[in-house]
DNA sequence: GATTCGTCCGGCACCCAGTGCCGCACGCCT
DNA sequence: AGGCGTGCGGCACTGGGTGCCGGACGAATC
């Protein structure tokens, strides 16, 4: 009953457009009542984002699984892998329904919702991990935002090409750039002191931390 | 008419809530024809946000006027002090509309399309200011994210307060967390090469970052 | 095997947001 | 005084979304 909505309902939509589609036209084409749409889906949005629901689940269950050892940042990476990971599920439907959210207002609000609660997800995981820490709320909902906009940013790219390339590794990619910039530990889990080398820093006391921090990576080459 | 069907529309809403009003309410409040409501606003949710589309318009030609010399992440982080100070200029009105998008999901969903009007012409910006580096719309998107939420960190922490303190202050420092993690130079003009004291740090060559930063960080004091 | 009960589906009526269209009144210019 | 553009009101209509009720189906019970 489900599925069958949905497929009468992208057929229509990939037919005719969104917009020019009306439940009654859903309905009659999937052979069910127009009562019973509104039972599985609350709006006409949401049979374009059928999976999301389930995929803010896993979500969520995946932060839960988290240990008080992990990286609260690497871990909220791993939690927009799943989103990720959703989408490269069915690449034809992800593309399909991205050239829908393109064209009409209308879903790209209902998506910003969606997106929104993926946000807000991170956000309550990162303030609990980080509620001894003081601006921890402000770090907390300024990292979230910045994985969601890394992965929307590898995601967008991956749809606009049509669904060629790996997204994961993109995403990864993306990823690995606003991890770098607020967690420490790299997500290698080489240890570090097994090494021989030594670094020498001298610098004034009231040099700010960005220069102490470029210096040493500088001495360090590019490594 | 304009503002009669502002101060019409917020009256009902405040009274006996948004859902339970009907736009026939306002316009016979208000005294006008009901068609007249959609010619002003082209829905009812807009009547909520009368002023957004101002404000939107002073934030792009606060970026049109930047100069190629100023740093991008300031200048993002001063468009965002924009919008702060619209919700500023009428504390009470903000804190109202505020405690009526906390309880209306369809307000909620609607302000989110109009913060990501705001994000995404701040993501426009740096976008053209960082052409020629590589990464350059990753970066653009993630910086363009955290700097809204840390507005939107600052603003509702003072929307909770009922409007008591002063909300330029906080939003500042809320945006120099972010500045200060992806602009080099400082905000304030005071350059660090005039004071005295020093630091020795030392350490093994792969050590990681972060362990250095601690370490200077103890060595330095809470200072 | 008949009855009963819970559940799911269809149909109906209804509310309300939003739109297209037309008529009208007002101010303006000639 | 007589056209004329503009802005407003009214009307009818579409379509999303909801409450309600009746009926069909299957499972448990007697």
């Amino acid at each position: 009953m489900r599925d069958s909505l949905i497929a009468a309902a992208f057929q229509l939509f990939l037919e005719r457009g969104y917009e020019q589609t009306t439940v009654d036209d859903i309905v009659t084409l999937a052979g069910v009542g127009r009562r019973s749409f509104f039972r599985y889906f609350p709006s006409k949005e949401v049979v374009v984002f059928p999976d999301h629901d389930q995929c803010l689940d896993d979500m969520t269950r995946f932060l839960a699984a988290s240990a008080d050892s992990d990286d609260p940042v690497a871990r909220v990476c791993g939690a927009a892998r799943i989103v990720m990971r959703m989408y490269a599920e069915n690449p034809t439907f992800s593309v399909q329904r991205y050239r829908l959210t393109r064209e009409v207002a209308g879903l790209r609000t209902y998506e910003l919702s969606v997106v929104w609660r993926y946000e807000k997800t991170l956000g309550d995981y990162l303030r609990t991990r980080w509620a001894d820490r003081r601006d921890g709320t402000l770090r907390a909902n300024v990292v979230a935002a910045a994985v969601v906009a890394a992965h929307n940013h590898a995601l967008r790219h991956w749809l606009r090409s049509g669904g060629e390339g790996d997204p994961l590794a993109a995403v990864d990619e993306a990823l690995e750039f606003v991890r770098s910039t607020w967690s420490p530990a790299p997500a290698s889990d080489a240890p570090a002191e097994e090494t021989e080398d030594v670094v020498v820093v001298i610098t004034k006391r009231s040099t700010p931390m960005w220069r102490v921090v470029r210096e040493v990576e500088s001495s360090l080459g590019e490594g």
